[in-house]
DNA sequence: TTTCTTTTTCAAGATTTTTTAGAGAAATCT
DNA sequence: AGATTTCTCTAAAAAATCTTGAAAAAGAAA
C-alpha cells in the first residue's frame, strides 16, 4: 500500500510518515501543492493525505485539479479550518474524508484504513481487456488483434468504465460521474455524443462489441 | 438514489428524512437494529446512515453483520459517543465515515454526497427468480435459460411485482399502485395494456409461465 | 500566433416508451 | 337469453429519450 502525503508542516509530516511506515505503508511525502500534484499525476497511490493550506497552490485547488484529470484516488483532507462550510466545500470538491487539526494519528490511520478498504479502487493494471478488446488507459491505445487506434482522453475514460464493467448496464448518472466527475456541470447530451464517438471508433476497428442503449437508463457493453 | 436511515430518535429521523427527500433521495427509515438489518439485506441502497446506539441490536453489531454478509453499501455511522476509540472502532468495523452528534444536517448531506460519489458501488445482480425465470430489475434483463431480452421500465416494474409474489392473485389496485405509484392518475386501461405487452414478451422467450386473469379482481403469475 | 485536435453545446430528426382510445371477445349477472 | 361489465388486442397520439451531425469553444501543438 502506497500513500502520498502532502503537508507543509515538516514536523507533522515526519510524524505522520513515521506512523504510516510503522503501519506498513510505503509513503511519499512532499511539501507543496505543485509537488503534490506532480507526484499524484505520475504515480499510483492507494490514498492521498492532503493538507488544505499549502504554499503555492492551495490544497483544494490541488484536489480539484486531480479530480478534473480523472484521478480518483481517495483523498483525506486535513486542515486547521474546521467550520461547517469549510468541511462541506472540501467534501464537495471531491475529498473522501475530512479531518480537522489537531487530530490523533490513530484516527488518521483508521480513516486511511476505511478509505483504502473501499472497493472500486483496485489499481488499474496496465491494460484492461474484455470481449477480446484491449485498452491501455494510460496511453489510451485501443486494440483488437489486428487493428488499433488512439482514443482521446474522454473517449478512453468512457470506454475504460465500460470495460471495467463488461455486460453491465451502467446508468447515465454513474457514467457521467465517472467520466466527468461528480460535481461537473456538463450537459447531459455530451454523454450521448461521446457514445456516438465511441461507437464510430469501435466500428472503425471492427471491434467485436457493441454499446447497447438501455432506454431511459444508460448503456451496456456487449459482445456482438 | 435510495438511502436507508436507521435511527431511533424519531424527531431526528424525521428531520433527516425531510432533508434527504428534499435533496432528491428516496429514503427508507427504521428505528431498530433488527429492522435495519432486515431492510439492508432485502433491498439495495446507495448508502446507509446508521446510528450507533440502537435498541435491540446495537449499531456496530448491525454494521459487522452486514459486512460479514458481503454487503458493501457505504455506511455513515452517527453517534453521541465522540471519543477517539469509539471513532476508530466504528471505522474499523467497516464504516465509511463517522459523524459525531450533534452534527449539522448539511454536513451529513455533504458526506452522503462524498460516499455515494464513488462509482464501483454499482449494485449489481440482485436478481429475482420464479418458475425458472430470472429478472434483474435494475438492469431490466429477463432471461430464461437460453433466451433473454431487455424490458422497458414499466414492463420490468410490473413483472417484478409478479415475480415477488409468484402464484399470488394480485388485485388491480395493488398492481397499479406498485407500478405507477399510489397517487398516480393513469387510466385503468393502461394496466391491461401492459399485461398484454408482458404476455407478448413472455411468449417471445418461451417463458414457462403465464399471467392468468382473475376476472373482476386482478392477475396472477403461474407456471404453465 | 496559427493550426489542429479535443471537448462542449445545440438542435433537427428518429426511435422507443408510455398513454389514451375503442372495437370486439369473454365472462358474469339477472 | 339478454344486458352489463370486464378484458384483449389493435391502433395511434403524446411524451420521453437517443442519434446524428454540425458548429462553437477551449486547449494543445507547431
Amino acid at each position: 500500500m502506497k500513500i502520498l502525503l502532502i503537508e507543509d508542516d515538516r514536523d507533522l509530516s515526519r510524524l505522520i510518515c513515521l506512523s504510516l511506515n510503522q503501519a506498513g505503508y510505503e509513503t511519499d511525502a512532499c511539501y507543496t501543492g505543485g509537488d503534490g500534484l506532480f507526484y499524484a499525476k505520475n504515480q499510483i497511490y492507494d490514498a492521498i493525505i492532503l493538507d488544505r493550506m499549502l504554499p503555492e497552490i492551495d490544497g483544494l485547488t490541488v484536489l480539484e485539479a486531480l479530480r478534473r484529470q480523472g484521478i480518483k484516488t481517495p483523498v483525506i483532507l486535513t486542515t486547521a479550518l474546521g467550520s461547517l462550510h469549510d468541511r462541506i466545500d472540501g467534501l464537495d470538491a471531491g475529498a473522501d474524508d475530512y479531518l480537522v487539526k489537531p487530530f490523533a494519528i490513530e484516527e488518521l490511520m483508521a480513516r486511511i484504513r476505511a478509505v483504502t478498504r473501499r472497493p472500486g479502487n483496485l489499481h488499474i493494471s496496465a491494460t484492461l481487456s474484455a470481449f477480446g478488446l484491449c485498452l491501455n488507459p494510460s496511453q489510451r491505445i485501443l486494440h483488437n488483434g489486428s487493428d488499433s487506434l488512439t482514443l482521446s482522453k474522454k473517449e478512453s475514460a468512457l470506454l475504460e468504465y465500460f470495460m471495467k464493467n463488461p455486460g453491465q448496464t451502467l446508468p447515465r448518472a454513474m457514467i457521467l460521474s465517472y467520466v466527468w466527475g461528480a460535481s461537473s456541470e456538463v450537459e447531459e447530451g455530451n454523454l450521448d455524443n461521446y457514445i456516438y464517438f465511441l461507437r464510430r471508433r469501435l466500428k472503425s476497428i471492427h471491434a467485436p462489441v457493441k454499446l447497447t442503449t438501455i432506454h431511459g437508463t444508460g448503456y451496456r457493453l456487449e459482445q456482438i
